[in-house]
DNA sequence: CTTGACCCTGTAGTGACTACAGGGTGTGCA
DNA sequence: TGCACACCCTGTAGTCACTACAGGGTCAAG
């Protein structure tokens, strides 16, 4: 089948199908002699196993060690056990980062119950005022020593900058 | 103050602290002789207040309008209220989509209990069967009509292409 | 004078996509 | 046969919030 119908079955877009073909993640198909790309029933398979993976927060380089792990038959499946482990480990961490954050950003909300001017918001009065060192509803309730704004919300994906990937 | 204390007193890199300049969230500071910026007090609160939202997880976007919010007075408070409703419903539609997550892993890795082969771990014959149509323990169990893969786990931020903005 | 810490601008990269430019291909209809 | 439209291709660039680096300048202490 065409990309295109790949597309719909699986409900992956055409470009993140390239995508992922590009990455190596998944194998490039046969092309006919116009240059489009002909899909089989087994590389339906293949994504499909990519996009369940993606459904589950894995990323790129887990599910491409997954894979690798997958055609080697003779590889313990300890390594497995450990990657799923820290999917698990890395969720969890995530999941109670944000419920800090939704307690917090609640107490915040609760600062202002009426509609007034910026000049009276409750809202905004406790974030300008935490900006000078006061302390607020948002971070105090929970017992922390600081004010915490580095590790409150662990965003998700701290974005490192160059590798050394293809320096010349 | 020098960019570096600036950073020292915040907890924020000196280049993030340019980046917030250059996306015009953070006021320009003057420059000495040598052309090294110079902040005020009055800067290091600014910078407070935007790590302050960016703790509690808002986007830079929704900070500068907040930023606006408070330099506009008059301004209704109606349009914060509803900016931090909105942070409210998306971190806890996070929570949620994460804690369904942790649940999917956790079955899927309940099925590999010992040292196994590849060829025979439980995990990996799950995520193949699945791939090929197959119901999954990290899916079934909650009722779902479909596979629900581009629903299971929302991206934190799902990144579009280009704007139209400085287009030609 | 040298050294090391710090400063500057501009550019490029991260991860996982997403959009677009410019051009080619295939099919159905007038 | 020509046109219109849907689809295909490659290559490039952008999203978001940073983060790193190249190449060069400044400052202070030894």
């Amino acid at each position: 089948m065409l990309i295109g119908e790949l597309a719909r079955q699986t409900g992956c877009e055409v470009e993140t199908i390239r995508y992922y073909e590009r990455e190596g993640l998944l194998s490039a198909p046969q092309r006919s002699s116009s240059g489009y790309r002909r899909y089989t029933a087994e590389q339906l398979g293949e994504l499909n196993f990519i996009l369940h993976c993606r459904s589950l927060g894995m990323s790129l380089a887990d599910i491409r060690n997954l894979a690798a792990f997958k055609a080697d038959h003779d590889h313990d499946c300890e390594d497995i056990n450990l990657l799923i482990d820290q999917q698990i480990a890395k969720v969890h961490q995530q999941v109670e980062a944000l419920r800090l954050l939704e307690q917090q950003l609640l107490a915040l909300r609760d600062k202002c119950h009426e509609s007034h001017a910026a000049a009276d918001c409750g809202i905004l009065q406790t974030l300008v005022e935490a900006a000078e060192g006061a302390p607020c509803v948002c971070h105090t309730p929970f017992g922390q020593d600081n004010h915490g704004h580095s590790q409150d919300y662990d965003h998700t994906a701290k974005k490192n900058g160059r590798s050394n990937k293809d320096r010349p």
